[in-house]
Formats: C-alpha cells, sequence, structure tokens
DNA sequence: TCACAACCATCGCCGTAGACGATAGAGTCG
DNA sequence: CGACTCTATCGTCTACGGCGATGGTTGTGA
C-alpha cells in the first residue's frame, strides 16, 4: 500500500533532483529517503529514478512520472483535508438547527448574528417544523418547548402564558382564569405546549371557545387587532406595543423553551458556540424568566 | 500526519459501524482498529466517533464526517493512482516519439498499428522535425539516420542511395557514380545524412549540379516524373512503381536508419515494447539490409 | 592520470509504531 | 440481575523505518 509519506519524499526528490537534498528538506537523512524511494520502488514494480551517479540530479523515469503526477494530486488533497479540519475545529462547517415560530423570531436573529460574526463562512441550516414527535437524528440543535427522550437539554427561557387584547377591551392588569371559560379565543393549534396548556385549563374547570387556530403568531395578533377574539398565547410570541397584555392569575406552568442535542453525542465545535450563545441570548430577553 | 492505512480504518468503521467488524474486514484485530482509530482522533484533535456502548452501533461526530468525507476522496483517488500505475506497467501510457519522412511513410505506419493493436488505449504523440541537432530530451524514441553521444541506439535498416529515372530517360541496370558528375538532379536538403553523402561524392570528384532541393519525398518523384531532372535518394523513399530505380556503383555507404534513445534511461514498458516492434518491421522490410 | 568531490546503495544498530491476545469496563436486553 | 456485546487498555513482541558509517560510482579539476 502506498503511504502519504512516501509520496511525500517522493515530490521532495523529483523536486529537488537529489536523495540528499530532498533529505535535508524533509528532516530526514539521505539513507532513510533512500529507503523510502526503494519501497515505493517495490511498490510500484518498477524504478522511479533514473541515477546516473556524480553530481548529475536524478531524473524521473515514465514510471516516476505517472506515480509523481498522482502523488502530487493526493498530497495537495490531504493538505485540502487538514486545513478542512483545522477550520472545523475553529468553529467553521456546517450546522442544522430545528426551530419552531416564537423562536426563529425571537432568539435566533441574535444567535445566528453572533454565529456568523464569530464564524464568517459558516454553513447554517434552518429546520422549521411544528410538530408533536420531532426529529433530532439530522439535526445538531433544536429548539422545543418540552424535553424529549435521549436528549441533553438546556432550559433557556419561561414563557408564561398571557391573554392579548386590544387595548380597552378589557380591564389593566392580571385576569383571572375563570373569566377564559367560555371566551372566544384565537390560539395556536393543540401541539405541543398548547396542548399541554389547554388541558391544564380543562382540568381547572376552564373551556374556552378557540373560534380560530394558527400557528402565525402575526395572523392571531391581526384577528385580535381586527376584534375577532382575544388571544391566549405565550408571552414572547408578542411583540407588539400596540395591544394590551394581561398575565394570568392563577399562576399557569409556563411554556418552557429548551434547546436540545442528541444525548451522547459529541457536538460540533460550532453547536458548542451555539449553545453558549443561545444561552447566553436567552438570558438577556427582559423580563422573563 | 496522516496516513492512508488510518483513512482506510476509518471508512471501513464508518461502514460497518462496528471496531470489531472493521477489524474482520480489514484483516485486523479489534485492539489493533482502536488503536489506529484513536491515533487518528489525535491527529485530528477531537473525537471521530461516539460509542454509545453495547451493541448499538458507532456513529461518526461531525469532526469525523468531515475527516471522512475527505478520506474516501484519497482512498479512491489512491485506487486510481494504482490502477494507472498498474496500467502503465502493462503497456498503456503515453509515447513520445521523434520522427523524419522516410520513418514515418515506411516503418511508423506498422509500428503503431501494432502499438495501438497491443495497448489499445495507449497515447502516441509524433514529433517530425528534420535537423542535424535533434533534442530528444523530452522523446521516449526517435529515428534518425545517424547515432547521437549520449544515447542507446538499435540499427534498423541500411537504405542505399538510388538514382530514380523516369523509365527510358537511364538506361537499365546499375549507374556508375561518374555519371552524375555535372548531372542535374533534385535531391532532399543537405542535412543529416544528406549532407554526408554529398561529401562522399564531393571527396570522389563528382559533383551532380542539384536545381532542387526539398524535404518532401512526393514534391521530388513529382519532379522526376514531370521531367525536370533525375533524383538521388535513399531507396526507401521511393515508393512508387511507375518510376526506374538505378543502384550506384561503386557501392556508397548507405543511410542508416537507427532508432535512438537516451542511455542510461529506464524506458516505459511501452517503449520497450515499441523497440521490439520497430526491430522487426525493420527486419521485414523486402530487400534491404 | 590521479585525487577529489558529489551522490546513492547498503549494512548494522536501535527505537518505536503498531499488531496481537487477554482482560477490564461500559452499556443493552431479556 | 446475569448474559451478551461492544470498546479501551495493558503487556508483549515483531518489524518498519530512521540514523550513522561505509563503499561504489560518476564526473571534475589539477
Amino acid at each position: 500500500m502506498y503511504e502519504l509519506r512516501h509520496l511525500a519524499t517522493l515530490r521532495a526528490v523529483a523536486d529537488e533532483g537529489s536523495f540528499g537534498r530532498a533529505a535535508t528538506r524533509l528532516g530526514y537523512t539521505q539513507s532513510s529517503v533512500s529507503q523510502q524511494i526503494a519501497v515505493l520502488e517495490k511498490v510500484a514494480g518498477g524504478a522511479l529514478f533514473d541515477r546516473p551517479g556524480g553530481p548529475k540530479p536524478v531524473r524521473l523515469t515514465p514510471l516516476g512520472g505517472v506515480l509523481l503526477e498522482h502523488a502530487r494530486d493526493l498530497l495537495h488533497r490531504a493538505d485540502l483535508m487538514s486545513d478542512a479540519i483545522e477550520r472545523f475545529r475553529a468553529g467553521d462547517g456546517r450546522i442544522d438547527i430545528g426551530t419552531f415560530q416564537t423562536v426563529s423570531n425571537v432568539i435566533l436573529p441574535t444567535l445566528i448574528r453572533e454565529l456568523r460574526a464569530a464564524h464568517p463562512t459558516c454553513d447554517i441550516r434552518l429546520f422549521e417544523e411544528e410538530t408533536d414527535q420531532p426529529d433530532l437524528s439530522e439535526l445538531d440543535l433544536m429548539f422545543f418547548d418540552s424535553r424529549i427522550d435521549g436528549t441533553d437539554h438546556l432550559l433557556l427561557v419561561k414563557d408564561p402564558y398571557v391573554l392579548v387584547t386590544r387595548a380597552g377591551d378589557f380591564p389593566q392588569g392580571p385576569v383571572d382564569i375563570k373569566e377564559l371559560d367560555g371566551l372566544q379565543l384565537v390560539a395556536h393549534p393543540p401541539v405541543c405546549d398548547q396542548g399541554r396548556f389547554e388541558d391544564f385549563l380543562t382540568g381547572q374547570g376552564v373551556q374556552p371557545q378557540i373560534v380560530f387556530r394558527t400557528s402565525g403568531n402575526e395572523a392571531l395578533l391581526a384577528m385580535v387587532r381586527a376584534g375577532l377574539a382575544a388571544a391566549v398565547m405565550p408571552r414572547l410570541a408578542v411583540q407588539q406595543d400596540d395591544l394590551e397584555i394581561h398575565e394570568l392569575e392563577p399562576r399557569l406552568p409556563p411554556r418552557e423553551i429548551y434547546l436540545l442535542w442528541h444525548a451522547g453525542r459529541t457536538p460540533s465545535p460550532l453547536a458548542a458556540h451555539a449553545i453558549e450563545i443561545a444561552q447566553r441570548v436567552a438570558a438577556d430577553l427582559p423580563g422573563i424568566s
């Protein structure tokens, strides 16, 4: 089998025209170079250099020329490989992140801005699929609103459910959840934490009347603004300031936003950095914990 | 430094999902594979596989994925290299041959036909430059009409000079060289052996009158056919049968056609085969030796 | 023609990379 | 909780490969 070390020696000898000078350049002795070329010649099955003797430079045989041509290519690509590894360890490379709407609006933009600032050539791919059973086997990181078996996790924020109304439709300040009973509301589809939240309300004997469901935050808020109904949704999903936000009393279990990654899998340096950034960004979110 | 052997092991482990099975496939023991991967991980500076333990298959880390991607490419190209060497040793590859007109017409066509028949994918390049000081440093083989210092050689044919006339212009049979004195002739330019031949005539006190010179055999013969003059040229240059060929007496030193190659340089297998074929083809030339 | 210089091949010596076998440790599954 | 299936590691040993020295070959200059 050919080895890269031998091929590097072949190249050096061809470039220098001398076993001795090649040895000097590579930090070997002349006899080592001689042996390495001898090994290569055995593997290749023929002489690679003609040795005229005396001070004349050695010269590639036709066979040596063929081998060198391929060797240069291989060595070049081996260098590219080393570089790629080095860059990857420094945080370059690809990262696949699963996300959902609120995170896409609130945390991800900052995360991506910082990530790209730190690693300008990295390749970030986002996957947004709203489902109860997300598949993170192909993802480096995933934002999700609950933990999943077989994952390590980081709790980023606790995001309380709030009632969103047009200004004046409700008295300012907290709202008792009993008032939600029978109330017309718009809300997210009952998947993920929204489902748990509504189950909890039901458990409390509170049964709102959901007149419209969509996973689009913007659409929900537009409905509120249009006077269709009030909305119950996590506070982070509300970035508007032309609507009133009412906390609910008594306190309900908030939606928890986790950053998940496969347990027992070594994260890429880029993913590790992303986790770190995400933690800091989430901690800086105003007023929620 | 990465070595191909290690990369091959990496690939096998990734394909098999298990150190042990990779070992079996490669003819190693499990502990060897474990060590090789450990070496690679040290060079790469991070884990290449996640080892879940138990019967679960090992799985590439992101770093391992990057390395494997490059490793597959390198290993594939190393295979191509081995194949290329193997083919070259079997006689495939490129051959550069220097030639001149007569040989191009008489010996080369057969040589090339046989060479291509034996090595269908070989790459034959011909260089025809008529000069006294040919440069064969870039050629594998060269046909030439004298020996050159620093070359090995093979004498292919001795090609006597003859007088070529229209039928009836000269009585049939040999012609004494004295008759050439003052005779109007067409001939090759006085390079290579043609120069030596004319010097020899001059030394004999014979001084023809050369009325036209060209290195084109066909043009010379056309002039003879047109009645401009007779021609003196090597017999092999005359492939026509509508003209008369007269031997010269006394016998003059014939043009010798050699096949030359650099002394002390290992020939390519293809060149070696070509030499062998050329020798046989030349020996089969009718009536000349 | 005779050192001399430049260069490669080869030999003996030696250190170590690496293959092997055995065993320990970690994880999964009934 | 044992049985099973993995990998990591340790000790042993071989052999690959580096080094220094030496000898042979070729071209050069006095």
